[in-house]
DNA sequence: GCCACCTGTTAGCACAGCTTACATCAAGGA
DNA sequence: TCCTTGATGTAAGCTGTGCTAACAGGTGGC
């Protein structure tokens, strides 16, 4: 495409509206601007052609043969493009949001409100990729991450979510059953832990231990752990707000509680291109933070 | 058609080049900017659309599905402007050029030289409009005009093209054959003049004679003048430019010669859109202005 | 004659869109 | 392994396009 043979585009646009409405206060109030930039518009394209496209006619406009043929061509372009743009804006408008967590705070803490958001906004799809991985959120189309950690990584935005202590959780009847209160007797054995649990990995390092090295039990993800707990085998570390609802009702007890420290979960997204649904899911996302 | 949802045409023209070379650097050459300015704007409309239209790819991009529609939009459209604008430039290109003159500057002057216009742009096609009446140029599409007079006229560009004092031409034979030299002797009935002729009618308001009230000979047009002056009829006053010829050949000869005083033929133009063709044919007259 | 609308033109200002300048990264060749 | 070349990313700041403001004049309807 040759540009330089082109006037500017703005001169065209103008032009074109002119030629819709036949008048350049018309063109005018359509493109938000004064009957002047319309006039000096024209001015600028009749010179540039050395053609006549419009005589003054007292009150209004008429378009010479020669403006009539630009202003056919400038009107089927500019459609295009409008309607290309259009096309664009709906798919953007209906795209699932897609949202990458970690699973245990997908299971125990997001399909809890998930109700809530589909409710306020059946129309927005949303399409939750559970996953260990810290991923790359431009490279794998990612819209929104909610990432547990100290809240800095490079190359995103992040917001606090939920800041959580840990809590060292174990079923009412564990240590009844073991006949002891002492943390320090309690032997590798029974910890049970998950290296798909990222939050274990995160208070793991925070604390200093390497449940992997230490010879936990370890099980395939932290749904079993839960159970495993729950069930009376043993013990494990969770985030305080993923298990507060089984503290609350009882089926679980904590045993120890850490300091938050900084460590959470964030809202974490690029820096640009947030598309529309995915505003609204951060934002409702926000507006569940305060109570949690 | 809504402008306001349309992002800035610039954003658009840089992001569909950068569609077609898939790579921001070839873009920025083709439009002669730098790679920064399309990255802005790649940037600037990934933000508004809140989609990702591109993955960056090492060396080059990597155009997204939804990079893809856009950009086949926005080619289409851009093409069909691109198109409408060749088609517009090749019509100013091949017009004819349309001349306004005096019918007398036309004869004796013009038609004399246009043989080597025609040689030397023979794809330039000129129309000649003789007339009288001083012709709107706008409105009566005129790309230049040639006028008689004092060089001014109001909304034109006017040059001098030929200064021209005014001669009082007879036949050699014509004062012999009457017997006199003494001017003032002559009555009314031995001028010829015509309505028709701009020039006379300037001469004669600047030497302050109203030739149709003196009841001196009218003729349709400067032609039969000029004929009925050389057959010996009587005389008349001329442009000296015109006549050139005939007092070099001794068809004529001058009995009195007035001051030029700025009166003379003018090139007119508009102040706006020259047509290329009017741009050439103005340049070759004024290069034979000078000889004249 | 007045009013409400249009167009024409200039001077001057604001900001979109650019350049400059720096950074990082990947691919090739010495 | 280093160096060169050419790619992209981003911030700061300049510049010229494209606008507004403020004038003028013309036209049609009441």
């Amino acid at each position: 495409m040759d540009w330089s043979s082109i006037p500017s585009l703005a001169s065209l646009r103008a032009f074109e509206a002119l030629a819709r409405h036949g008048s350049l206060s018309a063109a005018a109030r359509e493109l938000n601007v004064t009957h002047a930039a319309i006039s000096q518009h024209l001015r600028a394209l009749e010179a540039d052609f050395g053609l006549t496209l419009a005589r003054r006619d007292g009150q209004g406009m008429q378009l010479t043969e020669d403006g009539h043929e630009l202003a056919a061509a400038l009107g089927e372009g500019f459609a295009r493009i409008s309607d290309g743009v259009a096309a664009l804006r709906d798919r953007a408008r209906t795209r699932p949001v897609v949202v990458a967590l970690t699973p245990s705070f997908a299971e125990a803490w997001l399909m809890p409100r998930m109700g809530g958001f589909w409710a306020a906004h059946p129309d927005v799809e949303v399409r939750l990729v559970p996953g260990v991985n810290l991923m790359d959120l431009r490279r794998d189309g990612v819209d929104v991450a909610i990432r547990f950690g100290g809240g800095s990584w490079p190359g995103v935005q992040a917001e606090p979510l939920a800041l959580s202590a840990f809590v060292v959780v174990a079923a009412p009847g564990f240590t009844k059953a073991r006949g002891m209160q002492d943390l320090a007797r309690l032997s590798a054995l029974d910890w049970f832990f998950s290296g798909a649990s990222v939050e274990q990995r995160v208070w793991g390092q925070a604390v200093g231990v390497d449940f992997d090295a230490i010879g936990a039990r370890e099980m395939a993800n932290n749904g079993l752990v839960v159970s495993a707990v729950r069930a009376g085998l043993g013990l494990s570390i969770q985030a305080k707000a993923l298990v507060e609802p089984d503290l609350a009702s009882g089926q679980l007890i904590a045993l120890h509680e850490g300091d938050a420290a900084g460590l959470g979960y964030y809202i974490v997204t690029r820096p640009d291109a947030l598309s529309p649904g995915a505003r609204l899911f951060v934002r409702w996302l926000r507006r569940r933070a305060k109570p949690a």
